[in-house]
DNA sequence: GGAAGGTCGAACCGACCGGTACCATCTCGA
DNA sequence: TCGAGATGGTACCGGTCGGTTCGACCTTCC
């Protein structure tokens, strides 16, 4: 990018927010300086510090749009298996295998982040995360008619969660997802024992 | 600790040892430099460093020792709670559930070490670390009689390692334990059917 | 054409990092 | 009594960090 070259200073914002997001995940949130971060993207350090202010700022705006991005994928997972709640739960699990076997797989960006800088605000986003899969789990409960969905869901964040700490430090691949899949749908029948749903 | 005043260099070791053990968990990998690491302890860098030959080679030390110190803690909670496979599982959780609940509580050492330090030797440990689990786990599913203990294993470990990163990030107290417990009593029960074990 | 504003590149700042070196001090065993 | 060894304290080193500032440049709009 030439040096005045600015078609428009949200576009600049965006290139840097991409560029950030793809690289404090690889490296982690102390892995990598703001000078490097600025040398990736092609921007000056006071171009970052004026869109957003200080790294925490960037951090900050990197995960919100991470986190997100990141639910509205697993909602559409699930809302492409159809009516089926089981169907559309093995799908969440399907999808969350196929990111746990791309190669650049480092665990939940939004977890780490937070394992990271253990206070604020960064736990504040991974609260908000894991209520946004809750948000996801409980609908699918509920459609199945489950007893009680929000534990139900509880249960069903916590084999989530696992799966992408065991794929990330233990297994390779999309094994993880299998077996968890398979322990969400045992844990969804149990939970709701009738086969048809309650529609 | 006066200056001279050494009854044994492995004392001093294990001094430093316990004291970096809790500063690195409370403050993260990163969150605490040498210095202030030495100061808290009352040795000298020059100790330490005679000691542990880095800062690395220190974080080595911790974590192998608290790896199998966590993995003993676990698997004495299962032998106390009797031959029953599926009350050695309760007790597992029971036991994770109890260690959420500490005040000082910040996920699992070992796998937020991984996550900050996502390269060797850390990931090792982490590796190491887990497959202690799964040893655990895998000989309370054979005693319960399970088609596949293996499996069943591996989902267990989902549960445990899912189970803490939602204590830590979302959850309070043992709830997430609670709620962990349930699913692998019920996982157990359906991988072995018959009630009685297979002896 | 000219002012305004976004941008780059680089220099710079104070603070802190991991790691090394040196020395006075203390304990213990010969 | 005296030397050997472990130690605490301190100063120091090169490097990197997040963050600030400044000047030159380019684009856009009036």
């Amino acid at each position: 990018m030439a040096k005045g070259t600015s078609l428009d200073p949200a576009r600049t914002r965006e290139a840097i927010l991409a560029s950030a997001t793809r690289l404090l995940y690889e490296r982690g949130l102390d892995g990598i300086g703001v000078a490097e971060l600025c040398a990736a993207v092609g921007a000056s350090k006071e171009t970052l510090y004026r869109h957003f202010g200080s790294k925490d700022g960037l951090v900050d705006a990197v995960l919100a749009a991470r986190s997100e991005r990141v639910a509205r994928w697993l909602a559409d997972a699930a809302e492409a298996a159809g009516p089926d709640p089981a169907a559309q739960l093995a799908a969440v699990f399907d999808a969350l295998g196929n990111w746990y076997a791309e190669p650049g797989f480092r665990g939940c960006a939004i977890v780490n982040a937070a394992t990271q800088h253990h206070g604020d605000p960064a736990r504040a986003v991974a609260v908000r995360h894991l209520d946004r899969y809750l948000d996801l789990l409980t609908r699918i409960a509920q459609q199945a008619g489950a007893a009680d969905p929000s534990g139900l869901a509880r249960q069903l964040l916590i084999l989530i969660e696992g799966a992408t700490v065991v794929a990330d430090h233990h297994e390779t691949g999309a094994a993880a997802a299998e077996y968890a899949k398979h322990a969400a749908l045992a844990l969804l029948a149990a939970a709701a024992p009738t086969e048809r749903t309650t529609r």
